[in-house]
Formats: C-alpha cells, structure tokens, sequence
DNA sequence: GCCGTTTTCGGCCCGACTGTTTTCAGTCG
C-alpha cells in the first residue's frame, strides 16, 4: 500500500467523521487530516517505517492512528474505518476530486441522485447537471450547477493540482506575470511566494503577492492578464484564474504597512505557518496576513515585544512592513522561505540557532560540465568546446572548474582505443590550462580532468585502471539498471565508489521530476561510507533533477557527508542554473562548511587528495 | 486523536470568497 493511498484513506475517515458529527468530532477530524498531510509529506513509505517499528516518528500519528495503520497493513482493513463509514456511500469519495465539491456537497449529491454504483459518481453528476436537475437541489442553484459542469470539464482534462512544474517553468510564468502587473503604477512591490519562493523542488500553482494602496485596482488589472483562461474568484483582497495551461495563479494584495505579515503568510509552507501560529498562540498572540493581534488577559507585555509606532488602533492590530520585524516579534530569527516546512526551523530559530545557510556567492567552481570534446562517450556530448565553458566560468567569477564528459562508450571501443582517447583528452586540457594560466587576471586557475563515468550494472566501471590514471579525479553516476533491489544498488554504489579517485556520487537518486522516481537504496549506508572515506554526493542542480532531494540533504550533513553543488551542464547557458542547486543545499540546511565546492582553489585541491 | 518552553490534561491556525441565503454554510489555501 503506497503512501498516497494511505493518506486517501485517513482524508476519507476524516470526511466520515465530518459527516458524522462535525463539531463532535472537530478534533478528530483535524488529527485524521493532518496525519494525511504528514504521510503525503514524508520522504518514507509507510509501509517501511510501520516495518522498521518507526510509524510514530511520523510527526501527527499518535498511538491509535499507528494501531489503525498496522490493523492495515496486516489485514488491508480497518474495522474502526469500516464501521465509520458503514453508513456512507463510497461514491460519496469519488466526488471529492472535483474543485468545489466538499464533503457536504457531495453527500447530498450522492443521497438525492441516489449515486450508488462504484466509480460512476463523476458522470452521474455531470448528467444530472446537463439535465438541469442539481439546481433543483436544496443549497444549490444554477450558478453552482454550471460550475460543477466546468470543473468536472477541468479535473477530465487533468487540469488538476498533482500536475506540478519544475522551477524554472514556474519561473518564466510567474515573471510574466510580475512584469505585467508592474505595468499599472498602483503596484508598488509584487512577489512570487509560496512554494516558489521556497524554492521546493516542484511548484504547484503561483502565488502572488502585490503590496499596493489601491486594492480594487489593481485586482482588476490582474483579473485582466491577457493569458488567463477563466476567473475562479475576484474579492476585495484576493483572486485567482486558470491559465490557459491549466495551471492555477493567486493573488493577494495588501498595503505597504502589512506587506511582512502577507509575505510571511503567503510563503507558508501551510505546516509551517500552522506551526508558527501555534507557537505565537502560546504567548497570547495570534497571527494572520495582517499582523499580530494580541489576545484578551495576555500574559505577555506587548511592549516587551511589539513597537507600538505599528499598532492599528482601528483594527487593534500590529503591522508590519517587512518580514524580519514580524519574526523578530516573535522573538524569533527571520528564518530563511527554504526553511519553512515545519522540520524543526522554528524550535531552532528560538534558540538563535539557525544555520547559516550557504548561499550561491559561496561557489567557487562547477565540477559537473559536459563539454563537446568528442571522446565518442555512451552517452550525450555537450553543445560548448571546453574554451567557451572556462570563459563562462570566469563570468562567474569560479576559481576552478571540472569538464566531466561522459566516458567513451564500453561497447564500441577496445579498452587500449579508450585509453588513448583519454591520454588525447588529457594533453588537450593541459594545453588550454597551458594558455589560459598566461592572463594573470583570470580568476579561474584551473580545468580539472574529470570524467562521468557509468557505474555498470555489476558495479565496475567504464574505464580501465589505465584510463583513470590520465584524470585528476572522477565522478561515478548509475545511468542504466535502475530497477534493481535495494541492496543490490546500495552494493553496486559502493563498489563502483571504491577506487580513491573516484570523489563524487553523480545525481544519486536517478530521479526524473515528474517523470521517473529515484531507485530506492540504503542511504544511511552509502551516507557512512562516504562521510569515512571521503567521497562527496553531489547535489545536482539540473531542474529535472534536483537530486540529491533535499530531505536527503539533510540526513547527509547529519552523518556529516561532504557535498557538491554542481549543474550538470551541457551547454553554457545551463551553468547559470547553479543557483537551483544552491537552493536545495538551503532547503536541505546546508551550510558553506557541508559544500566542497566553496573550497578555495588551494583547498580544494587538498581536498582531491584525501 | 495528537502533543508538550507552562500543560500527561487541556488545548487545538486564520481568514477569503461564493452562492444561496436573508445572516451563513461550504470550500479553499
């Protein structure tokens, strides 16, 4: 059972007890919820962490929701849930895929079309809704009824949320809208938030926050975006449309006073925002998108806290324009947006000790680069000869780089023609290194002699002994076999880690976002290896990667693993795409000491030799 | 049903928008 289908369940069980009783059970019906969220969440399946007798180390299971989940994983079934939602229909469920449809909604459409056959909810809505028959309904009207038809159009064309966009996708989209809504001069200031600023390694729709003293306008201007397919909603501080690809854009709007308070708010992370309005709950304040109001008979003296140049009498709230003063109000750090995901940021920022994160003016080098030297490699050449790549890399003031072309395919070469390809490789790098060394004013002092060389399927590698010894180092990558067990993968990465100057584990889940999952291996293990032999993992910055993911960023750096920020690219214009690496270093705590390629020149080339 | 700066009991985030209503319920982020 996947952890999707685990969450599917608990949300439902939830719903059930909604149904049942929402005020009786308010609560449970929270907990149901916010262990769906943690389980959607986690970086682990369920079914490993129930095995390992870890299920209450998920954050939201307690004691009973771990008993339920075991009775599931043993029997498939839970007598609890059953008996739970005896009473209701489970076409009711099918319902609520469709934006707009909630629990209520959606029970009184099952119960009044009489929706009892399995998987036919959907459609028998939509008919009813063609035949004018929902707007008959108590609590709905023609209104709803048309947009019941819509979404259910919508959720069909699989315009829904799970479709999520790599960064740089929701970049471009986020900037052209930006840059539209800076067109009318009652915008003063407007940001991407949310899950873009959080930079998190996909985006779900756009977030948008415009600081402005004339809401109406400016509202009506980005209600206006020529690439807006339909309206979803227009109030008087928020609205959100469809694009015409499908994908969700929201807006919030709030005047420059408040602009820290809806900065804050609109980042989220949710978990982190609900965490953090707790924790303000517990010394008598409570916190929204404009402001801290303190709560009646607070024990906290607002003055010790809270300047009262930014109180509102009006609306008894203290504002803020800017997000540090809102931490700093809390008596918290500011704490970094690729923090934000309730993962302990705001117990350490408490006690001042958040890390002090590495940051893209940090990297001195791109150890990662495919050039278009033809050593007739197994896999594709990059589009920049090695020249245009070193200029690249003094633009971006590097101290060093690495070409790391892949290695000369095994199948079409006899191990002597690939040693020889090699050796030409080499001189031809001495030489440009030969040259460029003559202009004191580079600051890049160095192409390494790299490689990426495959990890095969039985854990040797692409070249001979004989090759290696023409390179500086290497890095070893699996581009093949991924469906392999386990224990399989784990022992294939460390033998194909085991030669010394094998330092770097290139893009080491295999992942493809949105297209194919990492394989599974034992990381701890691999983590411990490389932390006592001295091998770096590299944290690959290509969009599509982003790998390693940034939960495992943080579980390296606690078993005290070195890592490499690098891009991977194949042609120049992709080696400004580092910063995208750096940001999963930050969402992973990284700090500049974790990063060996903040090294400087002379120490980094200690560090090859450890 | 979960969880812990003070709490193993007594709390549980906060607000916007829409449609169907005549003051609010339902849904969403």
């Amino acid at each position: 059972m996947t952890n999707k289908e685990i969450s599917h369940l608990l949300r439902n069980v939830a719903v059930a007890y909604l149904l049942k009783d929402e005020n009786k059970y308010r609560f449970q019906i929270i907990a149901y919820q916010k262990a769906a969220d943690a389980i959607d969440l986690s970086p682990r399946e369920v079914k490993d962490l129930w095995k390992e007798g870890k299920l209450l180390t998920i954050n939201a299971i307690g004691p009973k929701i771990a008993e339920y989940l075991e009775e599931l994983l043993v029997k498939g079934k839970v007598s609890h849930f059953e008996k739970l939602m005896k009473d209701i229909p489970k076409t009711l469920f099918e319902l609520l895929s469709v934006p707009g449809i909630g629990p209520k909604k959606a029970y009184k459409l099952v119960k009044i079309l009489k929706i009892n056959k399995e998987g036919t909810a959907i459609e028998k809505v939509k008919n009813a809704a063609e035949k004018n028959k929902i707007s008959k309904i108590e609590g709905f009207g023609e209104k709803s009824q048309s947009d019941i038809l819509i979404n259910i159009q919508s959720f069909k064309k699989g315009q829904i949320k799970e479709n999520r966009m790599v960064l740089p996708f929701a970049y471009e989209i986020s900037k052209d809208i930006i840059s539209y809504l800076k067109i009318i001069p009652e915008v003063i200031v407007a940001e991407s938030l949310g899950s873009l600023r959080r930079m998190a390694s996909t985006i779900g729709d756009i977030d948008i926050a415009v600081s402005t003293l004339n809401n109406n306008k400016v509202i009506e201007h980005f209600c206006n975006y020529p690439k807006k397919e339909r309206l979803l909603e227009k109030g008087e501080t928020t609205a959100s449309f469809i694009l015409t690809n499908g994908k969700q854009v929201d807006l919030m709007v709030q005047s420059p006073k408040s602009f820290g308070a809806l900065l804050q708010h609109f980042t989220g992370s949710k978990q982190h925002n609900i965490a953090l309005r707790e924790y303000a709950l517990k010394q008598k304040m409570s916190l929204s998108e404009y402001g801290i109001k303190i709560n009646n008979n607070s024990l906290v003296s607002p003055k010790s806290l809270l300047n009262k140049q930014n109180y509102n009498s009006k609306t008894k709230i203290y504002e803020f324009e800017n997000e540090k003063d809102f931490y700093n109000a809390l008596k918290l750090q500011w704490i970094p947006p690729e923090l934000r995901e309730d993962k302990g940021e705001i117990e350490a920022s408490a006690k001042n000790k958040l890390p002090n994160l590495v940051s893209i003016k940090d990297i001195k080098g791109d150890l990662h680069l495919h050039s278009n030297y033809n050593l007739e490699p197994s896999h594709d050449l990059g589009q920049n000869s090695m020249q245009e790549m070193l200029e690249k890399a003094e633009n971006l003031n590097y101290q060093y780089i690495a070409v790391s072309e892949h290695s000369p395919s095994v199948g079409n070469h006899t191990k002597k023609e690939i040693i020889d390809i090699l050796k030409r490789r080499k001189d031809y790098i001495e030489q440009i290194n030969y040259s460029h060394e003559k202009n004191k004013k580079n600051t890049v002092k160095k192409i390494f002699n790299s490689m990426e060389v495959d990890i095969l399927i039985n854990g040797e590698i692409s070249i001979p002994n004989e090759g290696i010894d023409q390179l500086d180092y290497y890095i070893v990558s699996i581009h093949s076999g991924f469906n392999m067990q386990k224990e399989e993968i784990t022992k294939r990465i460390l033998h194909g880690l085991e030669n010394e100057k094998a330092k770097i584990l290139g893009h080491p889940t295999g992942r493809l976002l949105g297209k194919r999952e990492g394989y599974e291996a034992d990381w701890l293990k691999i983590f411990n290896y490389c932390a006592k032999n001295n091998k770096a993992i590299e944290i690959s910055a290509y969009p599509d990667r982003l790998d390693l993911p940034d939960y495992l960023v943080k579980e390296a750096i606690n078993n005290n693993v070195k890592l490499v920020i690098n891009t991977d690219s194949h042609d120049v214009n992709q080696m400004n795409m580092m910063f995208y690496g750096v940001s999963v270093g930050r969402r992973g705590w990284a700090k500049v000491s974790d990063i060996i390629n903040t090294l400087s020149y002379n120490n980094f080339i200690e560090w090859i030799k450890k």
